[in-house]
DNA sequence: TCTCCAGAACGTCATAAGCC
DNA sequence: GGCTTATGACGTTCTGGAGA
Protein backbone atom coordinates (compact mmCIF):
# COMPACT_ATOMS: atom_id res chain seq x y z
CA UNK A 1 0.00 0.00 0.00
CA UNK A 2 1.44 3.28 -1.21
CA UNK A 3 1.98 6.41 1.04
CA UNK A 4 -0.73 8.19 0.33
CA UNK A 5 -3.43 5.51 -0.46
CA UNK A 6 -2.78 4.37 3.49
CA UNK A 7 -3.38 7.73 4.52
CA UNK A 8 -6.58 8.02 2.61
CA UNK A 9 -7.59 4.71 4.13
CA UNK A 10 -7.13 5.70 7.50
CA UNK A 11 -9.07 8.73 6.88
CA UNK A 12 -11.78 6.79 5.45
CA UNK A 13 -12.02 4.26 8.51
CA UNK A 14 -11.65 7.06 11.23
CA UNK A 15 -14.63 8.97 9.19
CA UNK A 16 -16.44 5.96 8.97
CA UNK A 17 -16.25 4.73 12.84
CA UNK A 18 -16.80 8.83 13.84
CA UNK A 19 -20.13 8.80 12.11
CA UNK A 20 -21.14 5.07 13.18
CA UNK A 21 -20.28 6.42 16.50
CA UNK A 22 -22.68 9.36 15.88
CA UNK A 23 -25.61 7.67 14.23
CA UNK A 24 -25.68 4.75 16.61
CA UNK A 25 -26.12 7.01 19.48
CA UNK A 26 -28.85 9.15 18.53
CA UNK A 27 -31.05 6.34 16.94
CA UNK A 28 -30.89 5.94 21.20
CA UNK A 29 -29.71 2.02 20.33
CA UNK A 30 -26.98 2.66 21.59
CA UNK A 31 -26.49 4.07 25.25
CA UNK A 32 -23.91 6.04 25.95
CA UNK A 33 -20.97 4.11 26.69
CA UNK A 34 -18.55 6.76 28.17
CA UNK A 35 -21.32 8.00 31.22
CA UNK A 36 -22.88 4.53 31.95
CA UNK A 37 -18.80 3.51 32.32
CA UNK A 38 -18.04 6.77 34.71
CA UNK A 39 -21.43 6.19 36.07
CA UNK A 40 -20.43 2.41 37.16
CA UNK A 41 -17.04 3.19 37.80
CA UNK A 42 -18.06 5.66 40.88
CA UNK A 43 -20.47 3.36 41.95
CA UNK A 44 -18.00 1.02 42.00
CA UNK A 45 -15.28 3.36 44.24
CA UNK A 46 -18.24 4.66 46.38
CA UNK A 47 -19.84 0.94 46.87
CA UNK A 48 -16.60 -0.48 47.84
CA UNK A 49 -16.34 1.50 50.76
CA UNK A 50 -19.85 1.95 51.18
CA UNK A 51 -19.94 5.83 52.59
CA UNK A 52 -22.73 6.45 55.21
CA UNK A 53 -25.32 8.60 54.69
CA UNK A 54 -25.33 12.39 55.01
CA UNK A 55 -27.19 13.65 57.16
CA UNK A 56 -27.83 17.04 55.36
CA UNK A 57 -26.06 19.02 53.08
CA UNK A 58 -26.61 22.58 52.06
CA UNK A 59 -24.69 24.67 49.65
CA UNK A 60 -23.51 28.06 50.15
CA UNK A 61 -25.56 30.37 48.06
CA UNK A 62 -22.56 32.79 47.18
CA UNK A 63 -20.98 29.91 45.53
CA UNK A 64 -23.38 28.57 42.84
CA UNK A 65 -22.48 31.32 40.25
CA UNK A 66 -20.93 30.26 36.88
CA UNK A 67 -17.37 29.34 36.91
CA UNK A 68 -17.04 29.59 40.70
CA UNK A 69 -16.61 26.35 43.10
CA UNK A 70 -20.17 26.35 45.59
CA UNK A 71 -19.26 25.75 49.21
CA UNK A 72 -20.75 22.89 50.37
CA UNK A 73 -21.57 22.34 53.85
CA UNK A 74 -21.63 18.51 54.89
CA UNK A 75 -23.55 17.70 58.17
CA UNK A 76 -22.15 14.50 59.52
CA UNK A 77 -23.66 12.17 61.97
CA UNK A 78 -21.67 13.21 64.63
CA UNK A 79 -23.06 16.49 64.02
CA UNK A 80 -19.97 18.58 63.33
CA UNK A 81 -20.49 20.55 60.10
CA UNK A 82 -17.66 20.79 57.62
CA UNK A 83 -17.05 23.05 54.96
CA UNK A 84 -15.79 21.58 51.70
CA UNK A 85 -15.47 23.67 48.41
CA UNK A 86 -16.27 21.86 45.67
CA UNK A 87 -14.62 21.83 42.41
CA UNK A 88 -17.46 21.12 40.42
CA UNK A 89 -18.57 23.82 38.31
CA UNK A 90 -21.45 24.83 36.15
CA UNK A 91 -21.28 22.54 33.03
CA UNK A 92 -19.05 24.12 30.23
CA UNK A 93 -19.63 24.11 27.06
CA UNK A 94 -18.86 20.88 25.42
CA UNK A 95 -15.28 21.15 23.33
CA UNK A 96 -16.55 19.72 20.28
CA UNK A 97 -18.93 22.54 19.90
CA UNK A 98 -20.15 21.91 16.37
CA UNK A 99 -23.70 24.51 16.94
CA UNK A 100 -25.05 22.30 14.34
CA UNK A 101 -24.79 19.42 16.20
CA UNK A 102 -25.73 21.32 19.22
CA UNK A 103 -29.36 21.30 18.17
CA UNK A 104 -29.44 17.76 16.87
CA UNK A 105 -32.49 16.35 18.94
CA UNK A 106 -32.13 12.31 20.54
CA UNK A 107 -35.08 10.75 19.45
CA UNK A 108 -36.75 8.73 22.12
CA UNK A 109 -37.37 5.05 21.84
CA UNK A 110 -41.18 5.76 23.13
CA UNK A 111 -42.06 6.53 20.28
CA UNK A 112 -44.70 4.10 18.58
CA UNK A 113 -47.58 5.80 17.37
CA UNK A 114 -48.06 6.85 13.42
CA UNK A 115 -47.17 10.34 13.51
CA UNK A 116 -44.19 9.84 15.61
CA UNK A 117 -42.82 7.52 13.48
CA UNK A 118 -42.90 10.10 10.21
CA UNK A 119 -41.57 12.67 12.63
CA UNK A 120 -38.95 9.99 13.56
CA UNK A 121 -38.14 9.63 9.55
CA UNK A 122 -38.11 12.99 8.96
CA UNK A 123 -36.10 13.90 12.32
CA UNK A 124 -33.54 11.31 11.01
CA UNK A 125 -33.32 12.67 7.66
CA UNK A 126 -32.77 16.14 9.19
CA UNK A 127 -29.92 15.15 11.34
CA UNK A 128 -28.29 13.16 8.69
CA UNK A 129 -28.42 16.81 7.06
CA UNK A 130 -27.21 18.81 9.77
CA UNK A 131 -24.33 15.98 10.54
CA UNK A 132 -23.19 16.37 6.72
CA UNK A 133 -22.98 20.07 7.33
CA UNK A 134 -19.41 21.35 7.73
CA UNK A 135 -18.20 23.11 10.98
CA UNK A 136 -16.48 25.92 10.77
CA UNK A 137 -13.40 26.49 13.07
CA UNK A 138 -13.85 30.14 13.36
CA UNK A 139 -17.28 29.84 14.24
CA UNK A 140 -16.83 27.23 17.08
CA UNK A 141 -13.48 28.22 18.48
CA UNK A 142 -15.08 32.00 18.88
CA UNK A 143 -18.60 30.33 20.68
CA UNK A 144 -16.08 28.74 22.68
CA UNK A 145 -14.31 31.67 23.60
CA UNK A 146 -17.19 33.29 24.61
CA UNK A 147 -18.23 30.71 26.84
CA UNK A 148 -15.15 29.70 28.29
CA UNK A 149 -12.69 32.53 29.54
CA UNK A 150 -9.23 32.18 28.01
CA UNK A 151 -10.24 30.77 25.02
CA UNK A 152 -8.42 32.56 22.34
CA UNK A 153 -11.03 34.26 19.46
CA UNK A 154 -9.73 33.59 16.00
CA UNK A 155 -9.98 37.22 14.57
CA UNK A 156 -11.41 38.23 11.20
CA UNK A 157 -9.60 39.59 8.95
CA UNK A 158 -8.88 43.28 9.67
CA UNK A 159 -8.85 45.64 6.86
CA UNK A 160 -5.36 47.83 6.73
CA UNK A 161 -7.12 50.77 7.99
CA UNK A 162 -7.14 49.23 11.44
CA UNK A 163 -4.22 50.09 12.82
CA UNK A 164 -2.19 46.54 12.71
CA UNK A 165 0.63 46.73 9.98
CA UNK A 166 -0.17 45.43 6.43
CA UNK A 167 -0.33 41.49 6.12
CA UNK A 168 0.45 41.24 10.26
CA UNK A 169 -2.13 40.01 12.53
CA UNK A 170 -2.28 39.79 16.62
CA UNK A 171 -3.31 36.49 17.47
CA UNK A 172 -4.12 35.45 20.93
CA UNK A 173 -2.38 31.84 21.94
CA UNK A 174 -4.68 30.10 24.54
CA UNK A 175 -3.81 30.85 27.82
CA UNK A 176 -4.68 27.41 29.43
CA UNK A 177 -2.34 24.45 29.86
CA UNK A 178 -1.15 23.31 26.81
CA UNK A 179 0.55 20.65 25.27
CA UNK A 180 4.37 21.29 24.08
CA UNK A 181 6.08 19.39 21.36
CA UNK A 182 8.06 17.03 24.03
CA UNK A 183 4.10 15.98 25.63
CA UNK A 184 4.44 17.41 28.62
CA UNK A 185 1.60 20.24 29.86
CA UNK A 186 2.70 23.29 30.16
CA UNK A 187 0.80 25.97 32.45
CA UNK A 188 0.54 28.74 30.26
CA UNK A 189 -0.59 31.46 32.28
CA UNK A 190 0.39 34.77 30.70
CA UNK A 191 1.62 33.50 27.21
CA UNK A 192 3.02 36.60 24.60
CA UNK A 193 0.94 37.22 21.96
CA UNK A 194 2.05 35.97 18.21
CA UNK A 195 2.02 37.46 15.09
CA UNK A 196 1.19 35.48 12.09
CA UNK A 197 0.92 36.53 8.52
CA UNK A 198 -2.36 37.06 7.46
CA UNK A 199 -3.29 36.44 3.70
CA UNK A 200 -1.65 38.73 1.39
CA UNK A 201 -4.31 40.96 -0.61
CA UNK A 202 -1.93 42.62 -3.26
CA UNK A 203 -2.05 40.43 -6.17
CA UNK A 204 0.79 38.96 -7.70
CA UNK A 205 2.78 40.08 -10.27
CA UNK A 206 1.45 39.68 -13.60
CA UNK A 207 -2.01 39.31 -12.38
CA UNK A 208 -3.89 41.71 -13.60
CA UNK A 209 -7.26 42.62 -12.46
CA UNK A 210 -10.10 41.46 -15.12
CA UNK A 211 -11.49 44.20 -17.73
CA UNK A 212 -14.98 44.61 -18.44
CA UNK A 213 -16.43 42.26 -21.06
CA UNK A 214 -17.52 44.97 -22.85
CA UNK A 215 -13.95 45.98 -23.87
CA UNK A 216 -13.13 41.96 -24.62
CA UNK A 217 -12.78 41.48 -28.73
CA UNK A 218 -11.49 38.55 -29.70
CA UNK A 219 -11.34 35.30 -28.73
CA UNK A 220 -7.89 35.03 -27.78
CA UNK A 221 -8.76 38.15 -25.44
CA UNK A 222 -11.34 36.31 -23.80
CA UNK A 223 -9.19 32.91 -23.46
CA UNK A 224 -7.07 35.43 -21.63
CA UNK A 225 -9.69 37.05 -19.34
CA UNK A 226 -10.37 33.16 -18.10
CA UNK A 227 -7.10 32.19 -17.44
CA UNK A 228 -6.31 35.16 -15.81
CA UNK A 229 -9.44 35.19 -13.68
CA UNK A 230 -8.92 31.34 -12.81
CA UNK A 231 -5.22 32.49 -11.53
CA UNK A 232 -6.76 35.06 -9.22
CA UNK A 233 -9.25 32.23 -7.84
CA UNK A 234 -7.12 29.89 -7.31
CA UNK A 235 -4.29 32.49 -5.92
CA UNK A 236 -7.49 33.33 -3.71
CA UNK A 237 -7.98 29.69 -2.73
CA UNK A 238 -4.75 29.08 -1.82
CA UNK A 239 -4.17 31.59 0.31
CA UNK A 240 -7.66 30.54 2.06
CA UNK A 241 -6.71 27.25 2.16
CA UNK A 242 -3.33 28.04 4.29
CA UNK A 243 -5.86 29.94 6.63
CA UNK A 244 -8.28 27.15 6.85
CA UNK A 245 -5.10 25.08 8.25
CA UNK A 246 -3.42 27.53 10.33
CA UNK A 247 -7.23 27.79 12.15
CA UNK A 248 -7.47 24.00 12.12
CA UNK A 249 -4.30 23.96 13.76
CA UNK A 250 -5.54 26.35 16.78
CA UNK A 251 -8.45 24.90 17.20
CA UNK A 252 -6.83 21.93 17.94
CA UNK A 253 -4.04 23.58 19.95
CA UNK A 254 -7.23 24.66 21.29
CA UNK A 255 -8.85 21.30 22.12
CA UNK A 256 -5.90 19.91 23.13
CA UNK A 257 -5.83 22.45 25.99
CA UNK A 258 -9.29 21.84 26.96
CA UNK A 259 -8.72 18.40 27.90
CA UNK A 260 -5.47 19.15 29.53
CA UNK A 261 -7.47 21.86 31.91
CA UNK A 262 -10.29 18.86 32.23
CA UNK A 263 -8.12 16.16 32.97
CA UNK A 264 -6.77 18.57 36.13
CA UNK A 265 -10.38 19.34 36.94
CA UNK A 266 -11.03 15.44 37.13
CA UNK A 267 -8.30 14.62 38.94
CA UNK A 268 -9.49 17.68 41.49
CA UNK A 269 -12.49 15.99 41.45
CA UNK A 270 -11.64 12.44 42.15
CA UNK A 271 -9.16 14.01 45.12
CA UNK A 272 -12.45 15.34 46.82
CA UNK A 273 -14.30 12.26 46.10
CA UNK A 274 -11.83 11.01 48.42
CA UNK A 275 -11.30 13.73 51.35
CA UNK A 276 -14.94 13.51 51.90
CA UNK A 277 -14.59 9.81 51.86
CA UNK A 278 -12.43 9.97 54.65
CA UNK A 279 -14.32 12.15 56.43
CA UNK A 280 -17.42 10.28 56.22
CA UNK A 281 -15.87 6.97 56.83
CA UNK A 282 -16.74 5.55 60.82
CA UNK A 283 -13.62 5.66 62.63
CA UNK A 284 -12.46 2.67 63.98
CA UNK A 285 -9.87 4.06 66.65
C1' DT B 1 26.50 9.92 3.44
C1' DC B 2 22.62 7.70 1.64
C1' DT B 3 18.10 5.75 1.95
C1' DC B 4 13.74 5.14 3.93
C1' DC B 5 9.89 6.61 6.32
C1' DA B 6 6.42 9.39 8.75
C1' DG B 7 4.46 13.52 9.27
C1' DA B 8 3.80 18.34 7.95
C1' DA B 9 2.79 21.56 4.52
C1' DC B 10 1.12 22.68 0.26
C1' DG B 11 -1.88 23.33 -4.11
C1' DT B 12 -5.96 22.14 -6.30
C1' DC B 13 -10.69 20.63 -6.85
C1' DA B 14 -15.41 20.05 -5.30
C1' DT B 15 -18.92 21.65 -2.69
C1' DA B 16 -21.39 23.38 1.44
C1' DA B 17 -22.46 27.68 3.53
C1' DG B 18 -23.29 32.40 3.69
C1' DC B 19 -24.18 36.89 1.73
C1' DC B 20 -26.42 40.17 -1.36
C1' DG C 1 -29.63 32.63 -8.15
C1' DG C 2 -24.99 34.07 -8.51
C1' DC C 3 -20.84 35.05 -6.21
C1' DT C 4 -17.43 34.43 -2.51
C1' DT C 5 -15.52 32.04 1.27
C1' DA C 6 -14.46 27.97 4.11
C1' DT C 7 -13.30 23.42 4.37
C1' DG C 8 -12.87 18.29 3.26
C1' DA C 9 -10.42 15.28 0.20
C1' DC C 10 -6.68 14.03 -2.52
C1' DG C 11 -2.12 13.87 -4.48
C1' DT C 12 2.46 15.90 -4.27
C1' DT C 13 6.47 17.89 -2.19
C1' DC C 14 9.30 19.09 1.76
C1' DT C 15 11.58 18.01 6.04
C1' DG C 16 13.65 15.83 9.81
C1' DG C 17 14.88 11.63 12.20
C1' DA C 18 16.55 6.82 12.26
C1' DG C 19 19.11 3.07 10.57
C1' DA C 20 22.51 0.93 7.29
Amino acid sequence: MSKCSRKKYIKTNLRQMTMDTIESRQDGSVTDSVAENESAHMQNQTGQNSIPTLTQVSVAGSGTGRGSPAVTLVQLPSGQTVHVQGVIQTPQPSVIQSPQIQTVQVATIAETDESAESEGVIDSHKRREILSRRPSYRKILNELSSDVPGVPKIEEEKSEEEGTPPNIATMAVPTSIYQTSTGQYTATGDMPTYQIRAPTTALPQGVVMAASPGSLHSPQQLAEEATRKRELRLMKNREAAKECRRRKKEYVKCLESRVAVLEVQNKKLIEELETLKDICSPKTD
